[in-house]
DNA sequence: GATGAATGAGTATTCATTCAT
DNA sequence: AATGAATGAATACTCATTCAT
């Protein structure tokens, strides 16, 4: 019977390759991931077959990461509004409190080793985000369109907020604000909430 | 009183390297692309200095063209909310019609050759655009907000919308429709909302 | 625990490199230097972190390989004029011995690849023989010169001397003899002279 | 009848290509060497067929160049020592004074690009100065060995020299004594001298 | 499993030389 | 002849992956 794989060594090369992508681009070599999490060269090929492998596993850890983070504490017997306001806010805490996942993401999210399949697990993984997505469309002028493509429109939304909240932090609240109100606006338009009320 | 530089050479490189990055990634081989366009991998570099140099030119001639196309027959006497609709419109057409530029624009767009240089020449040709918008949100939710915020929330739901359409040609009409409404609801809707009722 | 970096690799390659750059100069491909060698190119790469570094490092060898064969078996109780023509004896018989490391070294003399440093540390490896002509030169007419420049006289005759025995090997005795005394002359003839009529 | 070659524009040539080759070495570009000659890439090949012949030229230039100033003025019905002091006073103020002329002859000296033609031209060219040495060496100690060596091992020492003085410009009185006086050890030892009093 | 040496395919750029103008 | 664009062979170095220890 031989050493187990470590749990730890497993997590610190995600953790490197985070913070080496993050700082130097997906063409950062597999060398300088393996040493800035402290293991060799060959140990990191033991853990991730390929250095494509480890980009779907890394972007699949960083997907769920951000994921966990959005739904963290969600006020369940809230309006609707309230619950999506409330991932909005743990949406761009976790980017601005992390700024290197959300870079790793951002590269990762446009590169072209992301297999079909990592893709459609990342959709399974935001699960949990479409449902109260789904809820908060409901009756609203996209109530009829697929809701993968709302879930797109509004996951374009807050990503641009978190750019310009990077881009400049002074401006947070304004931005976080008004990034929420088009984003409301884009589900539930005012007219729609007027007649409601 | 020598052969004088080719325009024509310039632009068989400009729109290889168009074909071959939309096919291959911003990795792709300057041979390649050199090879594509029929012309010497070392006169390749008597027309653009450096890869980085051939990139961030590419990256401006793909935005200028599309800015141009955005703003083809812009019914200038029309009502702003036409207006935006045309250039939506117009951009959808463009992006579905050469899906190569719009590839190859999309991956150059997070290039890190990109100079700060290349990113302000790309700013100034968007004024145009940038112009409509102006009027488009004034007295809208967002009249307060950095137009350059604005404008890239409203970039980024328009270039979802394209991904989408992309994606799924069939749907072209409802996407173009759907994402249009968004957009403008971002823009000018709750005002206009409270004052319909 | 993993296979340890050969010496016997190293060598081949500093050997390698000998050969090739005697026949074919200094800008001899590192890639017919690691085939020469019988190693992959890659390889040359893992012992040499570029080329310039095998060059100050090959020069090094070459240098001190002559240095120790100029001092082999020197009598040590012999008068230093003895002494001096046995240093001479040695190093004319390394030249004609591995005329590929004399010719390399020639070229690498004059390589602007050699740093200060390396440089520094030839110097420091020809104390040796510095000290024989330091003795040799006292009380003789260049005395008082800079024992550096004193160096480099005596040894511009000695390299000619090697030059003209490697072109025309037949005279390996006659020339031998000629640039001894030569060399004697010019570190101590004159006083004895004077004192000898 | 089609426009003749310009002296002016070889010279041009010959000269920016001693600049160049002094600064930057052999491995200079020839697209260098036309520019800072003021002339098109081409135009240099209209001169010198390949880059070989123009080192070739080049070196012959600056030997002949050298040879001339090492003659200037000699007083021919001084004695032979005052003769070849004469010359080798010459020969280091024209080092000194042309350091770039001496230091492209110094790298082109080494080029493996000379031809023997190029070598046998070169010799032939220094005839005046054999006579000179010729005359210097008769009845000394080098009397009986080929006038080759002889004007390689002398050769030796002036370059010696020069070198230390370009090294060390405040010492070129001392140098120039030493190295004349080691010179003319090598030539007329002191001893034979003395008796020839 | 852990290590790091070994591999060799892959790539931007340079440059002597040629050639169209 | 003069020019400078066109050519394509040449080359140092990188890096994902494999493998001996």
């Amino acid at each position: 019977m031989s050493r187990p794989r470590s749990q730890e060594r497993r997590s610190a090369i995600i953790s490197a390759a985070t913070r080496v992508i993050a700082a130097r681009g997906l063409a950062a070599p597999t060398a300088t991931i393996a040493k800035e999490a402290g293991v060799s060269n060959g140990s990191l090929f033991v853990y991730f077959e390929t250095k494509s492998k480890l980009l779907n596993e890394l972007y699949l850890e960083l997907k769920a990461d951000m994921g966990a983070a959005a739904l963290d504490r969600l006020p369940s017997d809230a309006d609707i509004r309230n619950q999506l306001h409330h991932v909005w806010t743990n949406w761009l805490r976790w980017a601005t409190s992390f700024p290197e996942k959300r870079r790793a993401l951002a590269q990762l999210s446009v590169s072209e080793d992301l297999t079909a399949e990592t893709h459609q697990l990342s959709a399974d993984g935001m699960a949990g985000l479409a449902e109260i997505l789904r809820r908060a469309r409901a009756d609203g002028p996209m109530a009829d369109e697929p809701l993968g493509f709302v879930l797109q429109l509004v996951t374009a939304l807050a990503e641009s907020t978190i750019d310009a909240v990077l881009r400049e932090p002074a401006n947070l609240d304004s931005h976080s604000r008004a990034g929420f109100g088009a984003m409301w606006r884009v589900l539930a338009s005012a007219d729609v909430a007027v007649i409601n009320v």
